[in-house]
DNA sequence: TGTGCCGGGTT
DNA sequence: AACCCGGCACA
């Protein structure tokens, strides 16, 4: 530790590059690196092992290269890779690979074959055709797309038995090979049909709120990541969650809730556990995804008041807070502070919200239970932490105290606040109430997280200054 | 042993 | 003032 920390001061020009245990691992096994490259997570972890197991022939070598790349270049694994990435795993996957190669020309078209009929149904015209070349070439395209597109969309069980059941109607009807535009027709028609499927009145049965944010995320999360497709055929698809009959179309798809996690948060055993379950046609409710949302709370002192947009509630803090009725439209980012997201699930709707004024009309029938209004604060969190922000902490004093703490350290005192005198003098009132222990002696010890242990030292960007500083964390406290 | 953070040094 | 970190206390 002594050691890196000398050669960090002595070697490192800026502390970014300091780095926690992934990079202390990686010390001389890798260049290092700065840490705010890095980014989340392509999970190649599993994901690189399920892309070996589904690639075909001519991907063997490219998923080896990539490999080589990833390790020595730019990208760097993940924490949970970089320990075990070049040890054991890899040199089993090598061993597969190589396998592979050799036995290639024994499996590849049966397994092609049976791998696209498994998994991809709809693309029903692989199993008319008869010649081999045709099915190589439509293979060689088909599959590369197929596990883009695999990859990037979770499907249920369920959509894939229907998708099935269209296919084994359809394994003997066209006697006559299709022209490309023939084929892209069928695929049309393949995916209007399972379109219509999927979206069967079972499906959509439970009522869905067309309502902002919720429907915002799950465009742009739903379907943002499937723009790497490289047709435009599977765009109806990107509702990807679709899957499970038994929930409605999910405001939050599996993408979106990609993204609101967190880069060094492991996702890994949930993708694994998807993929197997798609591998292995056992259903499972997906309960967790399609039950979260993603809320708005007012962190205002005495208001709490939730809205399920980032626009709408900064607006609240604008208008009723900062009293900027007139420039209701411009946003300096200010209210940034005043709220935070919180990410529900509607499993624990009734736990987590009813501590909440249920004053947002796009919230269903908000529960209501006792408010505890002295210890309800959240943590501190701005709207940009991605990380799951249920009410866990519920420790300190008050939510303003915390907002204003969180920045005592990058700016001075005299950024107090620019607000209302009202909110100043509130605020004053506050951070003189928190009973901190001021008796000389070292202050007890939080309990609650710090951001070291929420973000974890591969995300120290992430983390308060306080604490980047080995300061009394300004974010989570006690 | 890992973590939080005080106290003090450096830039 | 911002930043960094040794070292201690605590869990």
């Amino acid at each position: 530790m002594q050691a890196r920390r000398l050669a960090k001061r002595s070697s490192m020009g800026s502390r970014r590059l300091s780095a926690g245990p992934a990079a202390a691992q990686a010390d001389g096994a890798r260049p290092p690196k700065p840490e705010s490259a890095w980014r989340p997570p392509r999970r190649e972890g599993s994901a690189a092992a399920v892309e070996e197991e589904d690639e075909d022939e001519d991907v063997v070598v490219e998923v080896e290269e990539e490999e080589e790349e990833e390790e020595g270049g730019l990208g760097s694994p993940p924490p949970a890779l970089s320990a075990h990435g070049k040890g054991p795993l890899r040199a089993s996957l090598k061993a597969t690979s190589i396998k592979r190669e050799m036995t290639f020309p024994a499996f590849h078209q049966e397994d092609v074959k049976t791998d696209i009929s498994q998994k991809l149904p709809d693309q029903q015209f692989l199993l008319f055709t008869t010649k081999e070349e045709d099915l190589k070439t439509a293979e060689t395209k088909k599959t590369s797309r197929v596990h883009e597109y695999e990859k990037e969309n979770t499907r249920s069980v369920c959509l894939l038995e229907q998708k099935r059941k269209v296919v084994s109607s359809n394994i003997d009807v066209p006697p006559a090979r299709k022209s490309p535009e023939e084929l892209d027709m069928d695929k049309v028609t393949a995916a209007m049909v399972l379109t219509s499927l999927s979206t069967s009145p079972l499906v959509r049965s439970p009522p869905i709120r067309p309502n902002e944010s919720l429907n915002g995320s799950w465009k742009e999360g739903g379907f943002v990541p499937s723009s790497t497709s490289s047709s435009g055929y599977w765009s109806w698809n990107a509702p990807s969650d679709q899957s499970n009959p038994s929930t409605p179309s999910p405001p939050l798809s599996a993408d979106s809730f990609k993204t609101f996690r967190t880069p060094s948060q492991p996702d890994d055993g949930i993708d694994e556990a998807e993929t197997s379950n798609l591998l292995f046609d056992e259903p499972i409710p997906r309960k967790r995804k399609n039950s979260m949302k993603v809320m708005f709370k007012c962190l205002w002192k005495n208001c709490g008041k939730v809205l399920s947009t980032a626009a709408g509630i900064q607006k609240h803090i604008r208008t009723i807070h900062l009293g900027r009725v007139g420039e209701s439209d411009y946003s300096d980012g200010e209210e940034d502070f005043y709220y935070t997201e919180i990410r529900l699930n509607t499993d624990s709707v009734a736990d987590g919200l009813s501590s909440l004024s249920p004053v947002s009309p796009s919230l269903a029938s908000p529960p209501s239970f006792p408010t505890q209004d002295a210890i309800r604060p959240e943590t501190s969190c701005a709207k940009t932490e991605t990380k799951l922000m249920t009410p866990l902490s519920r420790s300190a004093p008050t939510n303003l105290y915390l907002v204003h703490t969180d920045h005592a350290y990058q700016v001075s005192p005299t950024h107090n606040r620019p607000a209302g005198s009202g909110e100043q003098k509130q605020s004053h009132t506050v951070l003189s109430s928190p009973p901190r222990v001021a008796f000389g002696l070292r202050k007890p010890r939080g309990e609650g997280k710090k951001c070291r242990k929420v973000y974890g030292m591969e995300n120290r960007d992430m983390w308060c200054t306080a604490c980047r500083w080995k300061k009394a964390c300004q974010r989570f406290i006690d």
